[in-house]
DNA sequence: ATGAAAGCGCTAACAG
DNA sequence: CTGTTAGCGCTTTCAT
C-alpha cells in the first residue's frame, strides 16, 4: 500500500478538523470511486492523452457525484506557474487605463488567463516592490500599460524571467504595441498649424513622463520645423496648479497662454491633461478655441461628450490590448521567441470643437 | 537518509532541465547553507517563534548570499490560501468603480493583500463562472463593488466558503459598507422640490440594476409623497438610445422630459447615466437647468468639471473603500464572525449648475 | 531552541 | 491505455 494511504480520508477525519469541515474531494477521491488511478482521472480532467471512452465517463460520473473540484493551486504549484497576467496600470482613475484595462481583460480571459490589475500610480519604489511580489507569485506574463520610475530595476528584475509586454507605450526591452507617438504628435502639431497657429505650446503632465520622453516631444518639434515654426521647450504641469514648469522654470500658466506672446495652441500629451486644460481655461475666462485651441491624446470616451469636444489623437484602444494580449500569450507559450517584437498601429486625428482658427491680437 | 535526500539540488541538476536554467534556491539550500534545518529557516523567515538570535543572523545571511525568495506558489498550497482579494467590478469605465477600485486596492496593499480585479460587466453567466475560478484560486476574500445577475447561484457558490463583503450597496447575506441609498434619493429629491421642481422623474441606466431596484426608488418616492407630489415610475434608459422604458413600455425620451406633462427635473442612479443625460439634452438642444434640471448619484470626479458641474449625491468613495477592506480583513482573520454587518454611511448633496428652478411653460 | 518527518493535491515521467 | 512513483517547496506538529 502506497504511503500515501495513511493520510486517506478516512484516517484524517477522525482527526482535529474532520469534524468542523468536511475537506473538498481530490482527484485521490475521484480515482478510488472510479477505481481508476490518480493518472487517469489527471488526464481525463486536462483532457489530454488517450483515455478510453468508457473509462473517461466513468470518471466523469465520479467527479461528479463527489463534486469535485481540481485544486487550482496544488496545480500552480505542481507546475510552479499560474495562468495569472499581471497588468500594471499608471492610474485606475485615467480613462485611457481604465478603457484598455478592460480589454486587456477581455482578450486575456477569453484565452483562458486572469488578468491581476496593480495601481502603480507615481510611487517608483512602490512599483518595484509590486513588481517582485508578482515575480513570486508566479504569474505567466507581465503586461505594462505604464512604466515609469525605477525602469533599471525593473527591468532587471524581469528581464529573462517572465514575458512582457507593454502596451500603449514602448520600450526597447520587451515586446510592445503601441501607437508612433510621433506621428500623433506630428498629426496633432499639424492640424494646429493648419489652423494658422504660429505659436504652439506641447504640454505634459505628470502620468505619462515616460511617454513624453520619448516620440510626443520630437514629434511635435519635428512637425513644428517642418512648418518653419519655433518649437517651444515642453511645459511641464501638475493639473490643479496655477503653475507650470519649462526648462526647469517656474511659469504661470496663465501668461504662456495669453497675450502676444503666449501660445495660442496646445498640444497635450494625453486626453486627461487636455481636459483639465480645458478646466483651466474655462476657470480663467479663456475661450475654447476662441482664445486657445487644445489637441489631447488618446482620445478616451469622455472627450467626445458635446461639452468637452477634445480634439484628439485616437489611439485604437481594443486593438492595442488585442494584439498585445496576443503577443504575449505567443511569447508565454513560446510561439515568439528572439528579440522584442514591435508593432505599430497608426493614430488618427479626431477634430472636434476644442481647436479652432488662433485669436488675433 | 530522509527520502526527500534523493532529490537534492545536486542530484537533479545533472538532469535534463538542469543545464538551461539554474532552479531558483530553496528553503532546503538556504538550511544547508545555514547548517540548521528547514525548519529553522522557514521560522525565520515567518518571523515567528523564537529563533535563537545568532542562529536567526546565519539564516538571514545564507539567505542574502544564495539570493532566496520563498516561493510564494509552495506555501499558498499548503497553506491552501492565497493572500488575494478578488474584487469584483462592474465596468471599469465607469469611473465610480475606477475611483473606488484604487483605493480599494492601495488598503488591501497596505494590509499585505493583493487585489485581482474582475469586470464581471453586464453578463451574468460570465460572472458566475468567474466566481467560480475565483473560488478554486482560493481567494481570500471576496470584495463586491457591484452585483448583479445570477445572484443566487453566486451567492450559494460563496456562503460560507469565504469572506465576502459589499461596497457602495448592500446584500444581506454579505457584510456591507454603503451610503444610505434612500436617504442619497430623498436628497436628490428634496432639492428639486425645494427649487420649484413637481414633475420629478427618476431615471436609470442599465449599470445599477440591482441598486435601482432597492432604496433609490424608494427614496424618491419618500420625498415625493412627503410633499404632495406624485412620484412615476423609474425610467430605464440605455444612454445614447432616443428611446427609454417605463413600466415596460417603449417611450420617447425626449418627450418625457419636455412639454407641459414631461418632467422638469430627473433625479439620476448615478453620475455616469446623469452625464449621458446631460449630453442627450445637450444635443437635443435641451438647456440644462433651464429647461430641465438634472441630479446624478456618486459624484465622480468627473461631475466637478467646470463644463459638466453635476448637481450629485456625493458617496465618500475613499471611507467606503477603507471599511470595506476593514470589516473583510476582519472576517477573514476571525476576529468578526456571526452575521453580517452592514455599515451605513451618509451621502452629501452637492450641488453646481445642473440644477435650477423649473422651466416655466 | 532546533530538528525530523509527514504531508498539502496534483503533474509528469516511466513502466507495464 | 492505465498504473506506479517520485517529487514540487513549504508549513506544521511532535520530539528532542
Amino acid at each position: 500500500m502506497p504511503a500515501r494511504a495513511k493520510s486517506s480520508r478516512k484516517a484524517s477525519s477522525g482527526g482535529p478538523r474532520g469534524s468542523a469541515r468536511r475537506r473538498d474531494p481530490t482527484i485521490f477521491d475521484v480515482a478510488a470511486l472510479a477505481g481508476v488511478s490518480k493518472s487517469t482521472v489527471s488526464n481525463v480532467i486536462r483532457g489530454s492523452d488517450d483515455v478510453a471512452e468508457a473509462t473517461r465517463e466513468r470518471v466523469k460520473a465520479a467527479i461528479e457525484t463527489l463534486g469535485y473540484r481540481p485544486n487550482a493551486l496544488a496545480r500552480q504549484f505542481v507546475r510552479q506557474r499560474t495562468t495569472i497576467i499581471a497588468v500594471l496600470i499608471g492610474d485606475f482613475d485615467n480613462p485611457f487605463y481604465a478603457e484598455l484595462a478592460k480589454s486587456v481583460e477581455r482578450y486575456a480571459f477569453d484565452a483562458g488567463y486572469t488578468a491581476m490589475f496593480c495601481n502603480i500610480e507615481r510611487d517608483p519604489d512602490l512599483a518595484v516592490y509590486r513588481v517582485e511580489a508578482l515575480l513570486e507569485q508566479r504569474v505567466a506574463g507581465v503586461a505594462f500599460l505604464a512604466f515609469f520610475g525605477r525602469s533599471l530595476e525593473i527591468e532587471s528584475a524581469l528581464q529573462g524571467r517572465v514575458p512582457v509586454v507593454f502596451m500603449g507605450l514602448r520600450e526597447d526591452w520587451g515586446d510592445s504595441v503601441s501607437v508612433s507617438e510621433s506621428a500623433g504628435a506630428r498629426l496633432a502639431t499639424r492640424h494646429l498649424l493648419e489652423a494658422g497657429h504660429g505659436r504652439i505650446a506641447y504640454l505634459t503632465t505628470p502620468f505619462v513622463e515616460s511617454r513624453a520622453s520619448h516620440g510626443l516631444a520630437a514629434g511635435y518639434r519635428a512637425a513644428m520645423r517642418a512648418a518653419n515654426a519655433k518649437p517651444s521647450a515642453p511645459i511641464h504641469w501638475e493639473p490643479g496648479a496655477e503653475q507650470a514648469t519649462m526648462l526647469g522654470e517656474v511659469i504661470p500658466l496663465r501668461e504662456a497662454l495669453t497675450g502676444p506672446d503666449g501660445a495660442t495652441g496646445v498640444v497635450c500629451s494625453n486626453d486627461l491633461g487636455a481636459i483639465a486644460l480645458l478646466e483651466f481655461a474655462d476657470r480663467h475666462g479663456l475661450g475654447v478655441p476662441e482664445q486657445l485651441s487644445i489637441v489631447g491624446f488618446d482620445d478616451v470616451h469622455l472627450a467626445g461628450l458635446a461639452r468637452i469636444g477634445l480634439t484628439t489623437i485616437r489611439q485604437p484602444i481594443d486593438e492595442i490590448a488585442r494584439l498585445g494580449v496576443e503577443t504575449l500569450l505567443a511569447r508565454m507559450r513560446g510561439e515568439l521567441t528572439g528579440p522584442p517584437r514591435h508593432e505599430t498601429l497608426r493614430p488618427a486625428l479626431v477634430v472636434r470643437s476644442s481647436t479652432g482658427p488662433p485669436r488675433r491680437e
